[in-house]
DNA sequence: AGTTTTTCATAACTACTGGTTATCATAATC
DNA sequence: GATTATGATAACCAGTAGTTATGAAAAACT
């Protein structure tokens, strides 16, 4: 009868270990595990003791692997990818038509939500879940399928896809943008920035070195989707990114005052954590009209 | 850059799937895990959240596993299997002399120590870490490389040899055995019971049936140990089993009353646990002069 | 040679995980 | 229909698995 709770060290120091081995290094393994470096040092330690056998030779700053450290490094290694390719393999057979997605709460509501719902009015469309939130922590945290990142480029340990880049300019109702003279009588729709990243009116007017925008009315809507709806009805003039605002564009809800347009050098990508898009989860992007 | 950490679940839990995966029931898995069922059936469903897929089918008493849980039940298997047998291997080619054992205190102190000394006084002897406890679930937590037990049979999850039965007797100095007439007019040396399975004076009157034992002076000197070590000085007859304390036999320090012997069905093993006894540590359990 | 920097070990601390018991639900068995 | 066997889950809490702070040791720098 095999048992391997009491055969086996708890797995998950031979994870630890093993990151130690690859990096030659606690510190960088720790970064590696998302822990600090007194986590991994106590792993390794308690392992060697359950053991009974010592896997690095520690002298000051520099560290080695024992013999049998090293051998015990490579299997575990060998284990683990093992392990992953079996997980991803079942993952890419199980998805069964299933994406999650997640984006900040503008992209999610006027970039991705007509894209979902366009593909589930459609025929055979797989579950499709989406989460918003303006915290990139939140999204990162979330281990969806693929999400939205708007930022300057795409972060380590993520690879994806540029999706376009992030261009500024006022945007109204088409009624509202014909009797729009100037800015400068206009009612500017503001908002509160949750993170340095994003531009609001004053941003606008000091990157632009407009001197309309800078005397016009503005009226703060606290969150960046108030304005956009407020704007929709016709009721001022918002700040937008005519990509991501692509669908009120067409139906005809929004137009781009194209007079002015501010490029900040950041863009939207879609990404995903390196190595673990399936080929089905590409496949539903495609689907989802997201351009790879 | 691999990072497993964050790509794989927690692996122990992998572990109690498998087991599951293996009984197909989570009651008897709990049972070779050593947990309640509760911690297995909690495991098997954070496991399941965390792949974001159905493994194990639940109706009522009965389950069975998904088609993606027989896929990551074998493979965690084979990883797990293949962990164990290079563990296996590293403590065979790492143990390189090394023998750890265990036993009860007065097989250690009268039977292993002796044996261990001996085998100290030779040439070429690796080291030999001796554990004493008189409580079974402290020798069984230690995970020595073999241990003597003491009971009916050789328990489930172990293997090993039979040494000898026990056979309780009185023991005394050999001057004290010359002069003693019977055992009525003799000082009874009696211990405190640890267990129930140790017989003690008032025990082996009952057994016996000998009304002289049970009108006999009887002195508690509370541990084991003590009784023997007394009787060496030759101050008082104590109970003891003559393969146990074959050294002081031979060494002329104690001989056996051979008038009184009593079979408790009982007998010394040298255990180890099942399928973990290396050839080395075998080697040195021979050399040790521990018969298998 | 002395100083600074980098890295690992460990003590003290504590949040939360990983277990427990008790109880209920469900299916199988009688 | 009653009983039994088995899995799920709530409530609970001991101890594990992490943290920060600090000291030791070696490498790197001046």
């Amino acid at each position: 009868m095999k048992n391997y709770r009491r055969a086996l060290p708890p797995l998950d120091y031979l994870l630890f270990f093993e990151a130690v081995a690859r990096h030659q290094n606690f510190t960088r393994a720790a970064e590696e595990l998302n822990v600090s470096q007194a986590a991994v040092s106590k792993r390794v330690k308690v392992l060697e003791e359950w053991l009974g056998m010592t896997l690095v030779n520690r002298s000051g700053r520099n560290l080695s692997l024992t013999r049998n450290g090293q051998v015990l490094a490579a299997n575990s290694g060998e284990a683990l990818d093992f392990l992953h390719s079996c997980l991803q393999q079942l993952r890419r057979t199980s998805s069964s038509g299933r994406l999650s997605l997640a984006a900040n709460v503008a992209v999610s509501q006027f970039w991705l939500t007509p894209r979902i719902n366009e593909y589930l009015l459609g025929q055979d469309a797989a579950p499709v879940t989406l989460t918003s939130s303006d915290k990139d922590a939140d999204l990162f945290a979330l281990e969806a399928d693929a999400l939205i990142y708007y930022g300057k480029e795409i972060p380590d340990g993520w690879e994806g896809s540029l999706l376009f880049e992030e261009i500024w300019t006022p945007i109204a109702a088409p009624e509202m943008a014909r009797q729009t003279a100037s800015l400068e009588t206009a009612t500017l729709l503001d908002f509160d920035k949750l993170t340095p990243k994003w531009v609001n009116w004053g941003d606008f007017a000091a990157l632009s070195g407009d001197p309309q925008i800078e005397r016009a009315n503005k009226v703060n809507l606290g969150s960046y989707g108030s304005t956009l709806d407020t704007a929709i009805r016709g009721r001022g003039i918002a700040l937008g990114c005519p990509d991501v605002l692509h669908f009120e564009i067409e139906a005809g809800r929004l137009v781009a005052l194209s007079d002015y347009q501010l490029k900040t050098g950041r863009s939207y990508f879609v990404i995903w954590r390196t190595g673990l898009l399936s080929e089905q989860t590409r496949s539903l992007l495609s689907e989802v009209a997201i351009p790879l």
